[in-house]
DNA sequence: GATTTTCGCTGCGTTGCGCAGTGATTTTTG
DNA sequence: CAAAAATCACTGCGCAACGCAGCGAAAATC
């Protein structure tokens, strides 16, 4: 803890974990632009991929921190870009299953695809025990961040 | 690259770093709302301070996305809540300088710190070298990301 | 020295978003 | 088993962040 070098190497990380950060958004902005979505409505479209089950409106909102009123405007508009189609959940009646199109959803993909080509060629100069440790960083950082937005949310707010 | 460890690593990778990235959205925008900031408000603050030197309006319009316009409606923001002060460049009169106010961001950071403690925790079972690997890693897709920003730009846009 | 470019700023219209309320369905309770 | 409470997705409404286009001032270019 004391130990100079190991504190200027999280600097490091904190630092460049920032801009690490804002490179993402910039580029969810990209993709987004190019597609002629909004970023929200990438993000939501990564999440629907990602699951390999149908989400509900509600876990929408969830993920990605809308109110479900929101979310429902954003399926809606994922609906009618084609991007995703609505199906009545059989087993509770009021719930809504959304459901991501292949077809229409391999536009997307073949984007990030093609990104994922060139950033295989940057993984490629790691060993195997880096990319362990990459991969358990970040998902060691999201569960972090969820009980630290329990946290913030349950903390007094200022002003 | 058919090593399939290798591949499946890759795949995990991919995976979490999308859960990763959602996730710091959504801490961002509790930090944000917990403040009584907006989000690219709370983004811009933290390019802000990630910099030495006060950044111009112009810079903070790059760095985030945004049009000039929208970043001077930014700026006026941050500037009415106390955040951030305005100062003409007296080199290039045409400019104006965005500089963070200490005292007031004191209490952004300390949010931030905050989760940086238990952040270190997080940090404290990587050894160095996983520690560089992870800040290397970063650094590079940062840069990637850049060049790919271009690339989709460039790129005709499909429909 | 005239033209062009760059800078930040400002109206204007669009639209994503939160809020609060609604009906339908499920779950819980007495 | 019926009544009350909770949950789901949806809608109208108002707000405000954003992009766009155009503006003067200053700098760069020829």
């Amino acid at each position: 803890m004391t130990d100079p070098d190991r504190a200027r190497l999280y600097e490091e990380l904190a630092t460049e974990s920032r801009r690490y950060h804002a490179a993402f958004v910039l580029f969810n902005q990209a993709v987004a632009d190019h597609l002629g979505l909004h970023p929200t409505d990438v993000q939501a479209l990564s999440l629907l991929t990602v699951e390999p089950e149908p989400l509900t409106v509600r876990q929408i909102a969830d993920l990605t921190g809308l109110t479900t009123g929101s979310a429902t405007r954003l399926v809606d508009r994922l609906e009618r870009a084609g991007y995703a189609t609505r199906t009545p959940d059989a087993r509770d009646r009021r719930r809504v299953l959304v459901t991501p199109v292949p077809e229409r959803v391999a536009r997307v993909t073949a984007v990030w695809d093609e990104l994922g080509r060139t950033w295989e060629t940057l993984l490629d100069d790691h060993s195997e025990d880096e990319l362990r440790a990459i991969t358990r960083h970040m998902r060691r950082a999201n569960e972090l961040s969820r009980t630290q937005i329990e946290r913030l949310r349950s903390l007094p707010k200022p002003d």
